[in-house]
DNA sequence: CCTCCTGCCTAGGATCTCTAGGTTAGCGCA
DNA sequence: TGCGCTAACCTAGAGATCCTAGGCAGGAGG
């Protein structure tokens, strides 16, 4: 083990923290490099390349904003559930814009962040529960859900709502509102 | 004028196609050249750097954008406008990701990419014509729609669909049918 | 014909990705 | 104790990219 100075969680940890500061697409070997006070070259021992540690980031995102939204949604349900769920996304996303950048970088079903991807979409599914919709509406309730609260909160993070004075919060407020209204009375085929 | 071979509208032209073909964040200088047959310096005649070609390009796509939706809404109204200005939003995503990729770029209200941007967002206002929405109803009506749209189009994008049989256009219409139903109904404060 | 301006050039610095191959520190084991 | 093994780090360097500085040539205007 010989030095025991970088781990691979560790640099996955720090790239982590570094995206969150400098936005994803800033993230680069070197500046990790130099944040962690080692050559640059060093760090292809841990890592393949750069894609590979965007996707072990990814994973990294996926699992926590699965733990956050898990834990926002423990003995809720309905429309609570729903707007916990929510916010549980949005405040992911901003208090960690890297992160949640990483995580909409397009993943294989076989990778590590794949398993992660399933189990956020589990919890994404759990919330319809309170709202009885079969096979196939579900699916599709599930994806305009996500659709929704992506498109709002990257829309958001680019700036799309800062020239108006109607304050994102009141929007995402009403959105949800509108979001437990069509799911409630998903129209029938 | 001298050899009159490159002007910034061809310039920017041939970056619009390239992005289609590689990617927005694979766009560089260097590519663009080689495809032009010329010296990546030699750009830097036209355009100040890659932030500038990219909001060039934004505002280029964002125009594009804006054109089809309008054609898409002429003479339609009600849901009929809906589903048209929707579909016409999509086939524009999928027809051109680059281009799409870059409308989303932060781009400051005073840019020439910003006028392009207000007038893509009066026509999704005039969407919600046909559902006689007040303010800040409204406001919050189209912020609900954009969201929705650019979600599904960009979690189609990056693949968010694949991993289960349903298809996307079946879910894309029913989402456009839940989008109808929620602007009909839209919740009372 | 001469000059200016424009569009493209070469040269080069800085940063980044990634490979090849060498060095060192701790571990197990005779 | 001393030996080798291996993991973690290093230097050196190739190739790509962004961008600046300064030069050259060809068409426009006087």
């Amino acid at each position: 083990m010989a030095r025991t100075k970088v781990t691979v969680e560790r640099l996955v940890n720090a790239a982590a923290d570094l995206t969150d500061e400098v936005g994803f697409d800033q993230l680069t070997v070197s500046a990790l490099a130099r944040r962690l006070d080692v050559r640059d070259a060093s760090l292809y021992s841990h890592v393949r390349n750069v894609q590979d540690l965007r996707m072990r980031l990814a994973a990294l995102a996926l699992t926590e904003l699965a733990d956050r939204v898990a834990e926002a949604l423990a003995g809720r349900a309905g429309k609570d559930a729903l707007v916990a769920f929510a916010n549980a996304y949005r405040d992911y996303a901003k208090a960690h814009p890297g992160r949640y950048a990483a995580a909409q970088i397009e993943i294989d079903a076989e990778s590590p962040a794949g398993s992660a991807a399933r189990r956020h979409a589990e919890l994404t599914r759990a919330i319809l529960r309170g709202y009885a919709l079969a096979e196939p509406a579900q699916t599709d309730a599930v994806r305009f859900l996500h659709s929704t609260l992506h498109g709002f909160v990257s829309l958001e993070r680019a700036g799309g709502f800062r020239h108006h004075p109607r304050t994102a919060d009141d929007s995402w407020r009403r959105s949800l509102d509108a979001l437990d209204a069509v799911l409630t009375t998903w129209p029938p085929d």
